[in-house]
DNA sequence: AGTCAATCTCAA
DNA sequence: CATGTTGAGATTGACT
């Protein structure tokens, strides 16, 4: 697997030129080969900006930067964008990982540190970090040490990722991610504020003034009381309170969740589930909300790439990957543009049949709906089970083909199927032996307490000095009966981890891929001034804003990318990652 | 007055 | 025997 042109723009793959900013808004710079061996002298240039931009007109190499996030919002706000680049930090940290090695500092002067056996200094937390202004403020000898260090680590990484399959990809696809989120927060969503405050209107009341509560959820509160009996108050804010009603109402509940009030027979039920959906909307993502996290039009939230241990994306704040359905309403494209909607149907199995090559489910992810291709398979299998809602599993007849499909590759996933799945289960092993055997050895691996890897090599985290503690202990210890419990159910619950882990870690590299071929193709189309931007990305699912003419080339745009991310990581399966597609004005328009 | 765990609901 | 993964973020209520 070569590092392809994920994330590439440049017509030379080969040049590359460490940067560290400062002092002032200068910088120093200094070309490398491919290697990391300095192709040239280290340069001083009194303006940063105005550098990079004349490199990247010209020979558009690959940046290599101790962190994307501190340093490209600045070249950003200039105007300036780049092609490539290797962050330093992102892969420190992606190789660190690989070594079993979660967690350790990830910045540049660690990695120095670490190579050279010297104390290693500890990461900053994010919210110390220096102010983005002072990043370029630095004195001139800080910035001469910088660039030493930044182009001895990179040439270790290089050294290092060059015996390890996939690993090239991976760095080039976590950089470019790395690219793509930081031109997201500065692009931000569309987000129509005034539609957003009309919803909220509409549901609550009108917006309150102090901290009281709006119209809607007053009401709903001392119809609640009320429900209870005369002269009852019952704030139905509190869990507690809420229980003690109940039962002083001869209704005792273990618990105030919605699937168990739905089960009681009181007037004060609906009121109460109407009350905990508009109050959690209010709470998270009401008028406050809105006037934190939405200005000019834009929501821009502050992603973390590779926030999570499966690579996926995690936010810092306004909780971009959980914009509940209504909301959507509120992601409106501005006028003459329009949004293009894009998600990847069916990832995860697909995923899975690829990274198996069980070749019976590759055939029936070839095209199409895959649960409804491995249907057939299925039909015969007995009455089906259904999750309730409230955990566990439950019989329940009329499961479709279809869902019974599902509902064993859920299960093979997420390392369910105990319950009624277990039949479903054994279908799947009987007619997709290696794609059940995949995961079967995931989870055997985690519950040896080994580590587990995503196709590009991105790897879990190894199981906690106590998970050991717990699961070595059995010879000497005459473990009680409770602690055998204990110890099986750790085994079982980092088994579930690592089978998981897999399949979704490799989904992510896929999606990363995908979002880095992607950002390429759309860099060419339009003009300059007016150009499609990715604005929003949540672990298999791509908003574009287009130019409106545009949005025919952004999605053949988004199905080439889904193809160079498949033939990445897969080469020549069979398996296909269609992508359901969507052209609108309103992100809730779309599915 | 701050910190923390537990609980709840949102997303994939 | 127990019974599906990864997260964010708000809130309550117990704690220091």
């Amino acid at each position: 697997m070569s590092s392809g042109s994920v994330g590439g723009g440049g017509q030379n793959g080969r040049v590359r030129i460490a940067v560290a900013a400062g002092p002032g808004d200068g910088g120093v710079l200094r070309p490398l080969d491919e290697d990391g061996t300095p192709a040239g002298p280290v340069q001083d240039v009194s303006d940063l900006v105005a550098a990079v931009r004349e490199w990247e007109r010209g020979e558009a190499p690959r940046w290599v930067w101790a962190s994307t996030a501190r340093l490209y919002p600045r070249l950003l706000d200039a105007g300036l964008r780049v092609g490539r680049c290797h962050d330093l930090e992102l892969v420190e940290n992606l190789l660190l990982g690989h070594a079993g090695r979660h967690g350790e500092p990830r910045s540049v002067r660690a990695a120095w540190a670490r190579s050279r056996g010297e104390p290693v200094p500890a990461d900053r937390p994010p919210q110390e970090e220096p102010a983005q202004a002072s990043l370029f403020d630095d004195g001139a000898h800080k910035a001469a040490d910088d660039i030493e260090q930044i182009v001895a680590v990179h040439a270790e990484q290089q050294r290092a990722m060059a015996v390890l399959d996939g690993f090239g990809l991976l760095g080039a696809a976590e950089s470019a991610g790395a690219l793509v989120a930081a031109e997201m927060t500065h692009d931000g969503l569309p987000w129509s504020a005034e539609k957003h405050d009309g919803l909220l209107t509409e549901l609550l009341g009108p917006r309150p003034s102090g901290g009281l509560r709006p119209r809607r959820l007053q009401d709903l509160a001392d119809r609640i009381s009320a429900a209870f009996g005369p002269r009852t108050h019952v704030n139905p804010d509190s869990p507690a309170q809420i229980l003690k009603a109940f039962a002083s109402a001869g209704l005792p509940v273990p618990s105030t969740r919605a699937h168990v009030l739905k089960r009681l027979d009181h007037p004060a039920v609906p009121l109460l589930l109407e009350y905990k959906e508009l109050a959690r909307l209010h709470a998270a993502h009401g008028w406050a909300w809105l006037d934190t996290w939405v200005g000019g039009g834009r929501f821009r939230p502050e992603y973390v790439v590779g926030g999570v241990v499966s690579g996926r994306w995690a936010t810092n704040g306004g909780g971009a990957l959980q914009i509940p359905r209504v909301l959507r309403r509120a992601v409106v494209a501005d006028p003459g543009w329009t949004l293009v909607v894009a998600d990847a149907a069916q990832l995860e199995p697909r995923v899975l049949a690829a990274l198996a090559g069980d070749r019976a489910f590759a055939a029936a992810a070839a095209h199409g709906d895959l649960y409804e291709a491995l249907a057939d398979a299925f039909a015969g299998a007995p009455s089906g089970a259904r999750r309730l809602e409230g955990g566990g599993w439950g019989l329940e007849d009329g499961l479709s083909a279809r869902d019974k499909a599902k509902l064993a590759l859920l299960s093979a996933m997420y390392g369910g199927g105990t319950g009624e799945a277990v039949q479903l289960l054994a279908v799947l092993k009987n007619r997709f032996p290696d794609a059940f055997e995949y995961v079967e050895a995931a989870a055997r691996a985690g519950e040896r307490g080994h580590l587990v890897r995503s196709r590009l090599g991105r790897t879990c985290p190894p199981p906690s000095a106590g998970w050991r503690a717990l699961t070595s202990a059995g010879d000497d210890d005459a473990p009680s009966g409770s602690r055998q419990g204990t110890a099986a159910q750790a085994l079982r619950s980092r088994g579930r981890f690592t089978r998981n882990f897999v399949v979704q870690a490799t989904a992510a590299d896929w999606a990363l891929a995908l979002l880095g071929s992607l950002r390429r193709r759309l860099t060419p189309l339009g003009v300059p001034s007016s150009t499609p931007r990715l604005v929003f990305f949540q672990h298999d699912e791509v908003i574009v804003h287009t130019p409106a003419e545009l949005a025919g080339d952004v999605a053949d745009a988004v199905r080439a990318s889904a193809d160079e991310a498949r033939r990445l990581l897969f080469g020549d399966t069979p398996v296909v990652f269609p992508m359901e597609i969507a052209v609108v004005e309103r992100y809730a328009d779309a599915k």
